[in-house]
DNA sequence: TCATTAATGCGACAGTTGCTGCATTAAGGT
DNA sequence: ACCTTAATGCAGCAACTGTCGCATTAATGA
């Protein structure tokens, strides 16, 4: 049956070779992927354009990311959390004008704003396949958030009994909100406004 | 100098022919923009598809519209308004309630949640005339709704300071936001508390 | 070190997209 | 009714996109 030696299962099993060149392709695509939307945006990531940043053949690039979305979201994964740190100032009102600001000037930034703007084409372009690892990919960003607000409850700040989801929502939401879609400003005092939104919200027992 | 008769100005003015013809291409082309956004969505929105299903030249197409996202922007003029009606039940909390279910139905309801992913879609893919196009839809969206506000204040229900948009970011943000980029679920409880934070907003003087 | 074969590079191909002359049609003014 | 010419239809083109077969390279296990 198995023409391979070893018994892994009823099917031979495709051996993948994780190390070595593929996985130096793999990081030389990625960054090459991250570098066009920076620069460019997403109108601009095409898989020709992505293999010549790499050096890579685009064949290569169509093989193991067939549709652009997939190339967004596996660049997800590598995307470390430092765009928007989770604050830690030793009062709630410190650590939720922190995280805004954060989140604010990441939305500000062209080369991040653009990287942003891409994660959201991608969802929308994407199959429901690259929907799951998009809505994975928020969610691990939102439970760093919580650890925010759960440092609150320690210190007696917050009621124990918290919707962690839908503080985060009045604090963020109308950021991306405007950004994005009604595109009108985010100015001083409306950063201002969010934060206290969200203390509001934070005082309403769940 | 001018071989027109008429004296419009230095130059000769292009007669541009309004009806007729024209004017059936034209909304011919808005109703096959907008029938294949709902039923397949931005990523079959070509230039040929909206020929063919319009019985019109691909060629004309490009020439009246060059890009997609001038197909879409220039069909949001046609949308009408009354996939988010204005509500006006006679109270500021019915108005709310009823004016976010109508946002989250539309945003729920495949063909129409389609139609929106389209404008944020063109709106990204989009230069920045096209931008201002949008900007100005959602500002005309806004101001409608703002009428809803203030009739509330001539009831005394509100206080006469406002920050309107302040109002609208907490009632419908979070509801775009979970529905396009965070892909959290918008259930009933959701809502409610949803109507809550925006009237907590509408208490707080501006 | 050697054999196996997954992964890549290379070249080529059909299908699609964006655009452009040119002939034809019909809208708007006289 | 007639003239002018804007707008459309038609045909064709270059550029781009997605895919494939085949030769070559090198990762992995023995």
């Amino acid at each position: 049956m198995s023409s391979s030696g070893s018994e892994l299962g009823e099917f031979d099993r495709v051996r993948e070779r994780r190390g070595g060149r593929s996985e130096r392709v793999r990081v030389a695509v990625m960054g090459a992927v991250r570098q066009i939307l920076q620069d460019s945006g997403y109108g601009a990531l095409t898989h020709r354009a992505v293999a010549a940043a790499a050096y890579v053949d685009n064949a290569t690039i169509y093989r193991r990311w067939p549709t652009r979305p997939q190339l967004v979201s596996d660049m997800l994964r590598d995307l470390s959390s430092d765009l928007v740190p989770v604050p830690d100032t030793g009062s709630i009102n410190g650590d939720l004008t922190a995280y805004l600001s954060s989140v604010l000037a990441m939305l500000t930034t062209p080369g991040t704003k653009k990287l942003a703007q891409s994660i959201f084409a991608a969802s929308i372009e994407g199959d429901d396949v690259v929907a799951v690892v998009l809505a994975d990919f928020w969610q691990e960003r939102f439970s760093g958030s919580y650890k925010m607000l759960d440092r609150a409850i320690g210190r007696g700040e917050l009621p124990a009994m918290l919707d962690h989801a839908a503080i985060m929502d009045a604090l963020v939401a109308p950021a991306w909100f405007r950004t994005f879609i009604s595109r009108m400003p985010v100015g001083e005092e409306f950063q201002k406004r969010c934060v206290m939104a969200a203390l509001a919200q934070a005082q309403t027992e769940k």
